[in-house]
DNA sequence: TGATGTGAAAGCGTTCACAGCG
DNA sequence: CGCTGTGAACGCTTTCACATCA
């Protein structure tokens, strides 16, 4: 029987400690903040900020509590001061520099994708194995082959990689990028992977999991309504 | 304060009840059993399942057991009969229609994507509003304009929609969708959407959501190793 | 008055430990 | 003997209810 030796369910922080449950939010908070602060606006109560995303106002404060983050009775909190306090926790206060690697149709797509640079993802270089995309200039970004992942990475700051690569491909890649000194890696490939050691971090997205999700909840509604 | 009329936290499935923890699992469940299948493997054993995923195996026992999987005690699982309790759950045991709207980068990314087509998933139409990309064909799939939605889904057993428009466009082209008879919608747009009413169902998805995510797993295990 | 902040309770989910079965 | 199936314990998460503060 294989047992966890530390469970750890808590994050450490800065100096406090933040429950797995709240991080999963945060970003959902940041995005709802960011369009806020679009619009003009200034403070936001619990409720308003809960309110979209689905959430009870009382989880909302748990969870700005949980940040340190303090509120005005009978006000509300400051959309600018909550936006910086989840920057900071997620990290994304500062750059991060990110290679992209498979130029597939997603590859490209990823390329495209603007909201990446919108918070502070700089995607520096793509690479493939396929000799009819090498050297050619995908929306202004020039493909390398991939031999020359490691040496390109030694010239720059770059801590992120995504994978959009074939299944088949996925471990390799993502094993070499380890050894190459990246530190987090956004897979694509419908394969699990799982860090190879401690200071490697890993999330997955399978597109085709997705529908899978929505097929379910579209039969457990129609069941809901049959009864 | 708002409060939920109904929490209602146990799903109905068949005859019994299935956690919501659980049904998140299943998913990946079923991509690592059809791994095996494929690789020739017939019975799977708890430790097996988990490993990759990284769950105990108590754990995978307790999920398969809420799904009314029974294994046999010393040997393990039938990896068919499990894929085939999965996919019935999920609802992937038969096909569904799907349209795409919106073909940017991304759209057309989605069109290309294999693993739709083999979970079930049919890409029957595209619509787009860019007069630039209409009436062009991507991947073999004609590109309709978007007036055309509702007389096309009149047509065809479509259920699902992708939704990969701007952010400013996504509410209203959710909320046609709904009204033409779409039962469920995945989200590309990088804004909270919420189903308008019972029967519709959502998921969202997005992509520098992930990346935010990835950074904070990296600064935390940066956090970690350091004491 | 209208919001926050938070003990306390209730609800879930995970893990442990081991009986039981093939 | 090896693995499943499952009470029971534990810990996390959410929700309730209300004191508190500007």
């Amino acid at each position: 029987m294989k047992r966890k030796l530390n469970p750890s369910k808590l994050l450490p922080a800065g100096d406090s400690t933040i429950p797995r449950a709240t991080i999963s939010r945060l970003a959902l908070y940041l995005r709802e903040l960011q369009q806020m602060s679009r619009a003009g606006q200034q403070t936001v109560r619990s409720q308003g900020l809960g309110g979209t995303l689905g959430l009870d106002d009382s989880q909302v404060r748990r969870d700005l509590g949980a940040l340190g983050i303090s509120g005005r009775p009978g006000v509300g909190y400051s959309v600018r001061d909550l936006s910086k306090a989840i920057k900071k926790i997620l990290g994304t206060d500062r750059t991060w520099g990110v290679v992209l690697i498979g130029i597939g149709h997603l590859g490209q797509a990823l390329i495209g994708y603007r909201g990446f640079a919108e918070q502070g993802f700089n995607l520096l270089a793509a690479f493939d194995v396929d000799e009819g995309k090498i050297g050619r200039k995908v929306l202004g970004l020039k493909v390398l082959p991939l031999e020359r992942l490691e040496s390109t990475l030694l010239g720059q700051e770059v801590q992120l990689a995504i994978v959009a690569v074939p299944a088949s491909e996925a471990q390799e890649v993502v094993d070499r990028l380890y050894r190459a000194g990246i530190s987090g890696v956004l897979n694509f490939a419908p394969i699990s992977l799982r860090p190879t050691g401690i200071g490697h971090a890993i999330v997955n997205v399978d597109l085709a999991m997705e529908l899978q999700r929505l097929a379910f909840d579209v039969v457990k509604r129609a069941a809901e309504e049959e009864q």
